[in-house]
DNA sequence: ATTCTGACGTGGG
DNA sequence: CCCCACGCCAGAA
């Protein structure tokens, strides 16, 4: 059905755990999923994730803070507007104090 | 079936 | 910090 149960699923609940203004890397998702070098994989989720609206894809940026993704989203400036709606400065599509709102769930949980 | 790509990460230089 | 090469696995052509 809709729902792929495994690592799909995973990375949508980990999405999801992400705290208001926070951010965390596709790698850390991936390590936490027991996935360390399937990252890729992890954003490939979030694309299939792309018809939920649950799942916070804009806080979740590469392991430099970089708004890779925000190709993918609508229009060019959506994917920071988010983020520096929840209070995160990014600019030129990098997430400014990435070390502070960085999220890892590995460490937080 | 094969081949390439891709919202990434790590290691070496 | 940058650049280059490899690995990873799912999906599209």
């Amino acid at each position: 059905m809709d729902r792929s149960d495994g690592f799909f699923k995973k990375v949508y609940e980990t999405a999801r755990l992400i705290p208001y203004g926070r951010v965390t890397s596709y790698g850390a998702i991936a390590r936490f999923l027991g996935a360390p070098g399937s990252a890729r994989m992890v954003g490939w989720a979030m694309n299939a994730s792309h018809n939920l609206n649950d799942v916070p894809a804009h806080r979740v940026v590469n392991r430099k803070g970089l708004l890779t993704g925000k190709h993918h989203f609508e229009g060019t400036d959506l994917m920071q507007q988010l983020l520096e709606n929840e209070g995160i400065q990014v600019i030129d599509h990098q997430v400014i104090d990435f070390d502070k709102v960085f999220w890892d769930p590995n460490k937080e949980l």
